[in-house]
DNA sequence: TCATAAATGAACATATTGTTCGGTTTTGTA
DNA sequence: TACAAAACCGAACAATATGTTCATTTATGA
């Protein structure tokens, strides 16, 4: 990609997180982010088309982040390694999410914090798809799933807003009340 | 109350969530909305500071609605009725939201979403105080608390998109899923 | 070097918001 | 029923925000 378009995307990153850092995503405006990154007007839409696809982008790249080696990891089969994976999976992922602390915590507790849950639960489904099938059950599959992945995405949440454990200690308080793992 | 005001009120609610049902919450303007009402602006104006401030006082009369008998029941304190009178409370207040379907459904799957989710919680932790306080266990209160009121919230949403349950079914596989009750 | 891609910024049309205010209609009540 | 108070009306207004256009300048990489 061209050095400048890279620059320019990585400037409005950076004027967009930092602005979320001190009002909502809803009281901010195009020309605030625009005159915070130091960029043209034309040069934000020629970017972005509106103010959400920035955040879908910015959502985008923190996932593909987070979530990169786990998607590709080979699954074991054996059931007896299935919990500890499971578990090790996810504390991997608490991990990579607390690097990106400042970032999300701030997106989370703004009201853009729906759409980052929205696409949090997306990729969240890959990691428990699987998992799931492996239960005998008269609950729909779907319930389990929405239920898992609302259960991680709302532990991840509370834990930006509670930041005073480890990454461990919440994957500990996620697997002792879910009755799946 | 005076009789226009109430006549009013009910109007742009109706307004409110009739728009609701063909587009999203940030799509609607407040001209459609008083379009649809069909009112002054002015008057509007006269009863609702911003579209956020209608959002919030839709989400109050409904859930006045929803838990105004729950709230004031007397709690038991006998220990082996708590699991069936906390189950037949949910249950109780699964009736209550399916009456409000048409309305809560339609909240729910728009990005006024979140705004409703809250509130709900709100009301929801008043529902789960007390029943907490019975489990020993070494997993934070608060987080206990979240994971309670977002599971039972998000299994609500879930209903709404997947209308093909009676109260009692969701309320089972609340339940089933919740190893604290 | 040079064609291309990117950035610039001013100007523009359009839309929405929330307020104001003089005038009209409806209410509740004395 | 009469009347003051309350609610409503609606047009006009200022203030913002949005997204587009375009001619011009600048940087890139091959």
């Amino acid at each position: 990609m061209d050095r400048r378009k890279k620059k320019t995307r990585q400037a409005v990153y950076d004027a967009f997180t930092h602005l979320l850092e001190t009002k909502a995503y809803s009281a901010i405006t195009v020309q605030e982010i625009i005159d915070e990154a130091d960029i043209g007007r034309s040069t934000f839409y020629s970017h972005f088309e509106t103010k959400d696809d920035l955040l879908r982008a910015l959502c985008t790249e923190i996932f593909e982040h987070v979530f990169s080696e786990n998607l590709t990891r080979e699954k074991t089969h054996d059931f007896s390694t299935i919990e500890r994976e499971l578990q090790g999976e996810i504390t991997h992922i608490l991990y990579h999410l607390k690097d990106n602390y400042r970032y999300i915590g701030r997106i989370l507790s703004s009201e853009s914090g729906e759409m980052f849950m929205r696409y949090f639960k997306e990729y969240l489904e890959k990691v428990f798809e699987g998992e799931l099938e492996k239960i005998k059950t008269d609950i729909p599959k779907d319930y389990l799933m929405n239920h898992m992945v609302c259960d991680f995405a709302e532990t991840v949440r509370w834990w930006m807003k509670n930041d005073a454990y480890s990454p461990e200690e919440i994957s500990g308080f996620f697997f002792a009340t879910t009755p799946f793992a």
